[in-house]
DNA sequence: TATATACTGCAACGAGCGTTACACAACTTG
DNA sequence: CAAGTTGTGTAACGCTCGTTGCAGTATATA
């Protein structure tokens, strides 16, 4: 009963998870939010409760639209050979992207984490989650490139594709030639 | 001629430097940097001009008394062998130790990377320079751990290492454990 | 000692922030 | 059709921000 939300949910939120991932979470204010969802401040408030509450709808819109299904074939029931290959050089394209479309750079969650947001618990949660997550799904890539491996190669190889990937994030905007070589050399080191 | 400056240069920097450190550019305020410094907001503008050429003094500060210090063995006249992994577990123990100080953590040039400010041409050209600068440190350290290894091999060598580093720093505040981890990892994959 | 110069304290500025209050419009339910 | 509930628009709130003006103080030079 009632009046009918007058917008899509999920699409508002996606137009303000590239703000935040643009400005970080301080810098991306209420009025920038306002214009990029198209929403007055009154529809904002009223339905996610505060800006943190946005945020965090918009991180975990970001966790399932974005992450995750980047990941996925990371984590099917069998990954192919290549996959983790295949991952470097998409999330490699996308790095390149994302250069020109926008100012949305590198990852939300690894922006996050150089931020005193970081302090915040649930925050800090999320940002260890994520980066377990995705240390995990490289660790199935490489085991899926090489099944006779010693568990020590794997995990040490992993936590390298880890670091080369985190690296990239962190560096697309401010250097990001050094940031696309992260991921080539991953690839790289993958074939040695 | 003239009345004298009644507080040290260097030693008000330092105490902005860990300010901006801790809670990045935008998020350190005016006020908080009076109360760290112990100057009021008139002695600062005067020596410094303005916010900006605060955090600008601070960063060179960082730069000259933080880094250089740290890779100084490593691009000395006749690099030790050990000189590498020597920085590595010093910088693991000062992780570990800035953890618990005080909110500074990280890598004030790699918190920068990833926030807005980074869009400003002159930070992007310092946290480039000081990428590069730390990638030919590492490098050099590499070399002379195994002077017979091919260039390519150095290189790449070079970069995982890089990346570990900077993935340590990115990931301090938000999964310690993790963070040191990478610089555990990155000895590990030295002694391979 | 007189004068010019440089540093400091106090107070206020205009602007922008995130948030809230309230009235009105729209629609579902009885 | 009436009642009740929910979404939206307008306006303002109190607060903090970075910055500036100005008077006053301390020092170096002449």
């Amino acid at each position: 009963m009632g009046r009918a939300q007058g917008f899509e949910t999920g699409q508002a939120v996606r137009a303000a998870r590239e703000v935040f991932w643009r400005d970080g979470y301080a810098e991306a204010s209420v009025p920038a939010l306002e214009r990029a969802t198209g929403l007055n401040r009154s529809s904002i408030y009223h339905a996610f409760g505060s800006k943190r509450g946005l945020f965090d709808a918009a991180v975990q819109s970001y966790l399932d639209e974005v992450v995750r299904p980047r990941l996925r074939p990371l984590v099917a029931d069998a990954v192919a050979p290549d996959a983790l290959v295949g991952y470097l050089t998409g999330l490699r394209a996308a790095l390149a992207r994302a250069e020109e479309i926008q100012g949305a750079a590198g990852c939300l969650l690894v922006n996050t984490s150089s931020s005193p947001l970081a302090s915040d618990d649930a925050v800090r949660q999320t940002v260890a989650d994520y980066r377990a997550e995705l240390r995990a799904a490289l660790r199935r890539g490489v085991v899926a490139m090489r099944p006779d491996a010693p568990e020590a190669d794997a995990d040490r190889l992993a936590d390298v594709c880890t670091a080369l990937v985190i690296s990239a994030f962190t560096l697309v905007r401010v250097d990001p030639p050094s940031a696309l070589h992260c991921l080539d050399t991953a690839v790289d080191v993958l074939k040695h």
